[in-house]
DNA sequence: AGCAAAAATTTACGTGAGTAAAATTTTTGG
DNA sequence: CCAAAAATTTTACTCACGTAAATTTTTGCT
């Protein structure tokens, strides 16, 4: 019916008769025009399926409807869980979420933070690489855009957003040394603050109880926390070097390794009779629930996480207003008990 | 020193002392320019550090340098890993890769080929839901943008790239059957066409081999793949309608989750002496070999799977040729032993 | 019905680059 | 050393839409 093709704005307006900035209004908030023009807007768009040019539109906006997203590695099933709620509470919003991963390197990371800035994104939610971060780079990319940062907290951005390790290490310090022996601590590779915040608030939870923190320092670098856990755990226990048989990994992954690493050596993992060791995690990864036994953890609070960083920064985009303090929001993490510990 | 900051290419041209049109060039490919320009532009831009708009710089080229990837489920470790790869492929190419998952919900994956399409990619790399996925839809997309089909192969797009799953089964089935009692399949949901061309492919071999095939369908929907294996694994194991002690896994994520059904009710997996149950995989995803104990599975060659799309795909690209036939190009798997079977 | 205020629409110009064609500079050949 | 050819740079126009200001239409009230 409709003759060629339809693909620019100007032709779509022509098609209905109205004028091109009348539809551009429409695009950017269908309350603004008047309900018959959008009646015939509305109609023709199931007509001709058009849709404007990404580019075009941000072109000469004042605030692109985009917000970036960059996360330190996308492959790890946390980081995949929160971009997913991200993401789809951006999209609600209006925005488009625009995402990128680190990968685990510094280069990429500083790459993705130029690409993004030549978006000049509306915002940006942004967990960076931590200790393997270019703070620099990151700085100026915060003085163009307003960022929260989430996850690991580097001294940063508008905001940050994050889990309390200092209740949620303690609390699970208590609960093993309740209901057992008192927990040596499996360190992750210090790639971020978090890995030595939660170092700390275990010695800091032990001291308190009145037992003798052990700290477990691990060989391996980067991002392979598994396999990490399964070699340097594997190497604690066939060297018989472990100070307790309740081992407080400082996340899930690290634990899903030394829990495999157990098994190879037929020792059972588990707090009932005949088991060898406790092993306890952090984060409430989605695979901690399908280990075998199933992981005893602290659960992050996503949803809440990912709810007031997102908030938090369309507050900080509509208010307009940046530079003040710099909050700080932490969320309790909850004890999921399950068989490991 | 420099006055102000250098916002676009037209002021970055002007403290040079060239025209912009030429430090366009240099953007678009640095062997364009005479050297001395070269260095100047490049000395400049050390000190300025100014980069160009992407929205500008796409709005009216012929072809933009972007790459549209699109997965049906990112937090899935295959995916992510996958994704992985291909982004590192495209930005060594000079491509920017901008990556949508359809979080496992047809109305995001419609949505996410509507952006895609209108930012205008040069090519996209495109895993769909596959049952899910509204073909009409993928089929619009395919007359625009040069696509490869990765993964579950839906018959549009120019190429698929993916597994044999004709070959990694039988091999599979070959191994159990050598090894033990010929196995049974637990299916996936049958959420894209690997799914049911899998479970095909047991029954062919089966057959050939003079056994008796026999396919356990599940009930459990979408892509929560452990849960399921959990779940159901668990009621069959309860049930004790399991049909052999040997269970090929139509993926490695619902062995998973079948191996925590089996550990939560004191059944051992494995191949040794006193294992109950033999559990088997397909894809070797990077949690398999943490499993309790490691899973048996075939890896799918993900190196292999992603440089072909993306060289088919830039094949594609700069050859212009579109329309011809369709290639499918199909890697074999690796069997890749571990205990669990 | 008439008129002012409010709302909606249109006019006119801006955005930051790509790109074809023209102009200039550099290289080559005799 | 000079003309022709090749390479490079510049001029001039384009892309598809945002947006402020001007204009028109609608609304609310008497």
């Amino acid at each position: 019916m409709s003759g060629r093709k339809i693909r620019t704005m100007e032709e779509f307006a022509e098609a209905i008769g109205i004028s091109r900035p009348t539809v551009s209004k429409y695009f950017n908030d269908p309350e603004s025009v008047r309900k018959t023009t959008r009646a015939k807007i509305e109609s023709a768009l199931k007509e001709h399926q058009y849709q404007p040019n990404i580019f075009a539109i941000n072109q000469n906006r004042k605030l692109t409807k985009c917000i970036g997203i960059l996360v330190p590695y996308l492959a790890d099933p946390f980081f995949a869980e929160m971009v997913r709620l991200m993401e789809r509470r951006c999209i609600d919003a209006g925005f488009w979420p625009i995402l990128f991963s680190a990968h685990g390197e510094q280069e990429l990371e500083n790459k993705a933070l130029a690409t993004l800035l030549s978006l000049r994104p509306t915002g940006a939610l942004l967990a960076p690489l931590g200790r393997a971060s270019d703070l620099e780079v990151i700085e100026r990319f915060t003085r163009d855009v307003p960022t929260v940062i989430f996850d690991s907290n580097v001294p940063l951005g508008e905001a940050f957003v994050g889990s309390n390790n200092f209740q949620s290490i303690p609390m699970m310090v208590d609960y093993l040394c309740r209901t057992g022996e008192p927990p040596c601590f499996f360190e992750m590779p210090p790639v971020n603050p978090n890995a030595n915040k939660r170092r700390d608030a275990y010695i800091m939870a032990m001291e308190k109880l009145g037992h003798d923190p052990k700290v477990i320092r691990v060989e391996g670098r980067g991002w392979d926390f598994e396999q990490i856990g399964l070699d340097e755990g594997g190497r604690l226990l066939d060297e018989r070097t472990l100070p307790s048989d309740t081992i407080l990994c400082s996340n899930d992954r690290l634990a899903i390794g030394f829990i495999a690493a157990a098994f190879e050596r037929g020792l059972r993992v588990g707090h009932g009779q005949g088991c060898a060791l406790r092993v306890a995690g952090h984060d409430d990864h989605p695979w901690s629930r399908f280990t075998t036994p199933p992981l005893t953890t602290v659960s992050q609070d996503y949803t809440s996480i990912v709810r007031k960083s997102v908030a938090t920064l369309f507050d900080l985009v509509e208010g307009g207003k940046r530079g003040g303090e710099r909050p700080e929001i932490l969320f309790d993490g909850k004890l999921i008990l399950r068989s490991s510990a």
